[in-house]
DNA sequence: TACCCGTGGTC
DNA sequence: TGACCAAGGGT
């Protein structure tokens, strides 16, 4: 694998007879998915920045709503972050929301006043990096520029190389010019799909269906029965062991959140007060159940967050001196959670208010969940609306019921709660 | 450069 | 149950 070695030492099989049979293949076996039928630039990008990291089947509904809600990037530029934040609610990186909303205004108050028409324009906006630029550009725009994925850098780094010894010389420049020397001059977008389709269905990370493949006759790596093992393995990065507890504090037919950690929170940082959910820099500008700090998890199996610790911090509430049936929430459950590095154990604890407590204090809380027929409602600053307007964050949902209490089903938590 | 940022499916 | 990984970008 040397830069000065002829192309067709690159590209096995030359580009042309690598572009025809993937090509062939795609377009007879491509998945048929919503931002492949009636083909907006718009849409185009919208689907490329939620498929950063995320599969497809989990992007596909997110991307029908979000394209309902905002439809052009003028809807999507007038709407506030928070209704931004709620549709991605769940979707998770919510960075990306906020610099997709962020790029919309910039688009229309730009000097362009709309959708950039070239690749280092995209480039320019937040959000939007190499491989999204060249996606955007090739598939919304017809350049002819590369879209290099992993996807794609797996299936060329295949295609050119027959075995792990000699991976090292493959060099990342290397793989960025056999990208851009095969991208089909007539259809740099289908192209471009292609290879990441190959790379989704066929030449998959791990198990990958050789025997299925359309370029297998031109592969290095296929024809060496080697494909499994290139490209290398990374280096998994260690995950820190975490515990913290969550609080469902239920009050007539409310769950309480709090505010995203960027608002006002009046609620005393300190021994037993609750704290927003996020950690340095994750769940940014989302609501949340309030939450015990995010501490190591040091003693495996013990309950080392009795409930009574956010004690004080009720205490402090007007007119919750002393409760009926006394001021230290109960463990409802738990349960196991990854977020990025962190791998988290959370033990969920109730505890309802009496009705006749007064709770309105916009100061320690300024939105709860209420719940009409029908949905989720909310009431923010006074003002009732509905949680499509309001991004929260929601722990994963799984078969346990601990779980559904802080999900979708929060409704049934404040019920539950006795 | 190596981290950091979420979530859900798969084996 | 846990490791791996998916249409990456920002710092």
């Amino acid at each position: 694998m040397k830069p000065d070695l002829p192309v067709d030492v690159f590209l096995p099989g030359g580009p042309d007879r690598f572009r025809s049979l993937l090509l062939s293949w795609f377009d007879r076996d491509k998945r048929l998915l919503p931002w492949r039928k009636n083909r907006s630039l718009y849409g185009t990008w919208i689907s490329e920045v939620m498929l950063q990291q995320t599969t497809v089947t989990v992007v596909v509904p997110y991307w029908e709503k979000f394209m309902a809600t905002f439809p052009d990037v003028h809807a999507l530029a007038a709407a506030e972050p928070d209704e931004v934040l709620s549709l991605w609610s769940g979707l998770g990186y919510y960075r990306r929301a906020r610099q997709l909303h962020q790029a919309a205004r910039e688009v229309v108050s730009g000097a362009l006043g709309k959708l950039p028409d070239n690749r280092e324009g995209w480039l320019d906006l937040p959000g939007v990096g190499p491989y999204a630029s060249g996606a955007i550009a090739s598939i919304g725009l017809g350049i002819r520029v590369p879209a290099l994925d992993s996807n794609a850098r797996r299936v060329l780094t295949r295609w050119v190389v027959s075995e792990a010894s000699v991976l090292d010389d493959l060099r990342p420049s290397h793989l960025e010019r056999i990208g851009a020397l095969v991208v089909d001059p007539e259809r740099p977008g289908d192209w471009n799909e292609a290879v990441m389709e190959l790379g989704a269905l066929i030449c998959r990370a791990s198990s990958p269906r050789c025997e299925a493949c359309p370029v297998r006759s031109l592969c290095r790596a296929g024809g060496n029965e080697t494909a499994d093992l290139i490209p290398a393995p990374r280096i998994p990065s260690g995950k820190t062991r975490v515990r913290l507890g969550l609080l469902v504090l239920a009050w007539r037919d409310r769950i309480m959140l709090m505010p995203p950690a960027s608002g006002s929170v009046v609620v005393p940082a300190g021994s037993g007060a609750p704290v927003r959910p996020d950690v340095s820099g994750l769940h940014v500008g989302l609501w949340g159940l309030p939450s015990t700090p995010w501490l190591p998890d040091l003693h495996r199996g013990r309950d080392i967050w009795p409930g009574s610790i956010w004690r004080p911090w009720l205490e402090s509430l007007p007119g919750v001196e002393r409760l009926p049936g006394g001021n230290d929430p109960v463990l409802l459950g738990s349960f196991r959670h990854a977020i990025t590095r962190y791998r988290l154990v959370v033990q969920v604890y109730g505890l309802r208010l009496p009705s006749n407590v007064f709770l309105d204090r916009k100061d320690v809380f300024q939105m709860t969940i209420s719940r009409p027929e029908g949905g989720i409602s909310v009431s923010k600053g006074g003002k009732q609306g509905t949680l499509a307007g309001t991004g929260f964050y929601r722990w994963p949902s799984t078969k346990q019921p601990v779980s559904k209490l802080v999900n979708k089903s929060l409704v049934i938590a404040a019920n539950s709660i006795v």
